[in-house]
DNA sequence: GCGACAG
DNA sequence: ATCTTGTCGC
């Protein structure tokens, strides 16, 4: 991909607030993408003390959720953990990430929040939005918001609620664990970014995008026998 | 002022 | 995020 971004990253955090107010007016919360054969699963990671962000990226075959490509790359980090100021920090090494691909995603998945975010503007807002690209946001934590009890059952949801707005929602994926909490990117309406993040889950608590980047940018090395490109198994 | 706080 | 063994439960 030939992904690049159209502003300066090194600002302090006023000006970053700015930045993302004016950039959230931009995003899409209404679906707009075609077909959907080929999603890209996002991963951040840290090494040598933080000094250096590695960024892992998966594309994977939708709906049958095999590998068709990935790659990880490392790039000095240049912005500390604020919560509210994440992409500040991680989306510099994603964009790096996707524009080495071989094969391009016609959607990505990303680890963080989209539109569940102060300013609504998220991780996955900023890199969709940049990438322009349909994107989800699936975060593993709460962050801001709050929602009715939600049930044990599978496909459970609630939405998640800001100054009495639905900002995204929480997600049961797997009965009786922890929730997820997904929300829209950029291009895709909450209603589908559920719909397309528990089929993408098979049961498992997180979507196979987040599984199979977290897997690639740390455990084992794959390709010994049936975890190479084309494989379904984890 | 106090607690919460994506990765 | 990251540092890490055993262990409780289905």
């Amino acid at each position: 991909m030939d992904i690049r971004a159209t502003h300066r990253w090194d600002l302090d955090e006023t000006e970053a607030a700015r930045l993302q107010s004016d950039l959230a007016a931009q995003i899409e919360c209404a679906d707009r993408f075609g077909a959907v054969e080929r999603i890209a699963g996002i991963d951040l990671g840290y090494e040598d003390a933080d000094r250096i962000t590695r960024a892992a990226v998966v594309v994977l075959k939708f709906p049958e959720l095999t590998l068709l490509d990935y790659k990880v790359v490392r790039k000095p980090t240049t912005f500390p953990y604020v919560p509210g100021y994440l992409s500040f920090r991680e989306v510099p090494a994603a964009i790096d990430a996707l524009n080495a691909l071989s094969v391009d995603p016609q959607m990505l998945f990303c680890d963080g929040n989209g539109t569940i975010h102060p300013r609504r503007f998220g991780f996955a807002c900023h890199l969709g939005l940049l990438a322009d690209l349909p994107c989800i946001g699936v975060a593993k934590n709460r962050f801001i918001g709050s929602h009715e009890p939600l049930p044990e059952t599978q496909g459970a949801w609630q939405p998640i609620i800001d100054h009495g707005e639905t900002i995204g929602a929480v997600v049961r994926s797997r009965a009786g664990v922890k929730p997820i909490y997904v929300s829209t990117g950029h291009r895709v309406s909450l209603e589908s970014a559920i719909r397309l993040t528990l089929q993408c889950c098979r049961g498992f608590r997180q979507p196979d995008t987040t599984r199979w980047s977290h897997r690639v940018a740390s455990g084992p090395p794959l390709e010994s026998d049936n975890l190479g490109i084309g494989s379904t198994l984890l």
